[in-house]
DNA sequence: ATTTAACCGAGACGGTACGTCTTGTCTTATA
DNA sequence: TATAAGACAAGACGTACCGTCTCGGTTAAAT
């Protein structure tokens, strides 16, 4: 166990570092990426500098640590009946935690980071934001769809048209693309 | 027109031009994006700083004008007979150029920077990269299958899995995969 | 020459140098030089950070420059027909300078950072700031003085007691220690 | 007294004290006063910060405690009987301390930031490292030099010519000047 | 042929974020 | 209650890049 050496010296500041994370979001929400300073979050989070690098090093480390919980929070649907309304309720989800969500906004400065940054991209990949609310829903249905391919490739041709709209900057699929998005996987699916 | 006034004084350095975008494909591929900066490419394309400023302004506008005929160039493909044949050779195309062909990572770059910055998501969904070379290929394969959704909505569900996945950072779609996605569509959209 | 070469890209602000110089000067009677920082510096000048660098790259290099022109010019005293007299005004002058003038002032934060730093104490003895005035001085009353020692001896004699007083944080001479003080050098020297 | 009564806790730590202490001196010697930190005193003293600042408070103040009782010691010379031959060892022993020994270091040290801050310049006057050894000299020879002025003139004469080259960066007085200055100021004090 | 206008490279300018360092204070567990 | 360890807020350090500006020099069309 690592808990029980009682480590010497003065232990972290827990509001320091919910500070920190709160910021980010703020600014996030309110500045936008580009705008967002290692200087400016310590400033608006009251916390020194060398606090911050103590802790994370880089902007894309304290984003990772700011959204992933909250994603998988909002990612994560109740169970319905019928499985297309499953995939529907589960898609118009993330297409509001995409473009609504400070969460969802923390998640794309980070896939836009990555693009630059080889490290931001492993330090994406294992964060592993997305995948478990896709594998589970699609668990769900996997029973009525004896066609659907393996997990992996299944959630890509779930969620990637969505994904890859937003992420191009275009608007986010209208609940009708969505439905005629889903009722094509059925129809491949239960072939 | 513009191009008949025979404009006064010295004229554009061409030269200049091609030494710039050359420089900005080329320091993409070496060190990355996040090490190139507007000093940098003035410096290895031998031209003053002031003369990139007057001409493109933004990292962004130099990259795009360094991407998008490269890009509709190599992401275009030639007619198949087999309508299958002809999506999975699209599709694995777009794989290549996604993650090889510097025109393919000044594209990531930019869909990166997007992320970040407004303007840039203007400026890349006016480029209008993908989407020509995407619809040509399903205008081709149109006819066979009836019950395909309307060009934008099938053009996402045909590129978006291999899309995201690269943007999220992890492989390219494997052949087998790409077979597998592109049979997934023509059983939905033949149906 | 070096002049001839027409040097390429915009040349150095003359202004911005004198900004430099000035703020030090006042900052240093105003503040004192612990509390002179570069970024202070550039801030009261009105000028980049970067630009200190280019020129000095250090306080000390600065305060050399701030003071010498400064320190030859308030040094130096018109002859005497008596040789006494000659001598007590000329340290009485730089009794004053020492306490009093913005120049002298840095002339001692310089004898301070010699101290902690040997590059500064090389630029200091370069600066050659208190010598050339206590020579002419010397060379003026020497014909009436045989016995006095060469130059460089004589001048640590005539300056030192006061020199070594005030660098040690005690007041300056005061004007009749000054002429006692004159008085054993005159004994000495004529004998 | 206070003394007398036993105080209560953990009492001082005198192990801690003298590792200050000798580190100082060490510092001091091998990386120079500009090099010299709080923090990295107290690593190499393998003590912790708060205990530095909780008996010191200023590096200013550890070099005093540092340098006055060696001080005091080696500045102090045995009478001889020619009070030439008893000035010229003083004064020579008083630049080996200057340049050599670490006690003189540390008193360049503290000079130095003397110039820049007023409390230094306080604590300076009050440690009163050198006249109390050059008053003990002089007041061995003041029977034989009637016309000698009083110690605290008499002392700055003594010492001022020497302490001033090297406080500005030259080279201490050779054995030559130092007899030659002696004997100029025996020359006006027997007067 | 000369003038004029816009271009070119170089490089200094005022700003500002970077990541590191040190300061003096504080908060732990230990002695 | 002193100690060593070490986290804390603050802020200076020197470097790098930003976008602008100001030079001397070049290149063509208009005079």
């Amino acid at each position: 166990m690592d808990t029980d050496l009682p480590r010497r010296g003065r232990p972290r500041s827990e509001s320091a570092r919910r500070a920190v994370l709160e910021a980010v979001d703020d600014m996030l929400v309110e500045d936008g990426y580009a705008a967002m300073t290692m200087r400016g979050i310590a400033e608006r989070a009251g916390v020194g500098r060398q606090t911050i690098y103590r802790w994370w090093g880089t902007k894309a480390e304290i984003l990772v640590e700011a959204c992933v919980v909250d994603a998988a929070e909002e990612l994560q649907t109740s169970p319905r009946k019928d499985p297309r309304k499953d995939l529907i309720v589960y898609l118009a989800g993330l297409g509001q935690f995409l473009v609504r969500s400070p969460a969802g906004l923390a998640f794309r400065a980070l896939v836009g980071e990555a693009q630059h940054d080889a490290t931001v991209r492993g330090l994406l990949r294992d964060a592993d934001v997305l995948a478990p609310s896709a594998y589970a829903v699609l668990a769900r249905v996997q029973g009525s769809m004896p066609a659907m391919p393996p997990l992996e490739l299944a959630a890509d041709q779930l969620v990637g048209p969505l994904l890859s709209r937003v992420l191009l900057g275009r608007e986010s699929l209208p609940a009708k693309d969505i439905a005629a998005h889903i009722d094509c996987l059925i129809a491949a699916w239960r072939r």
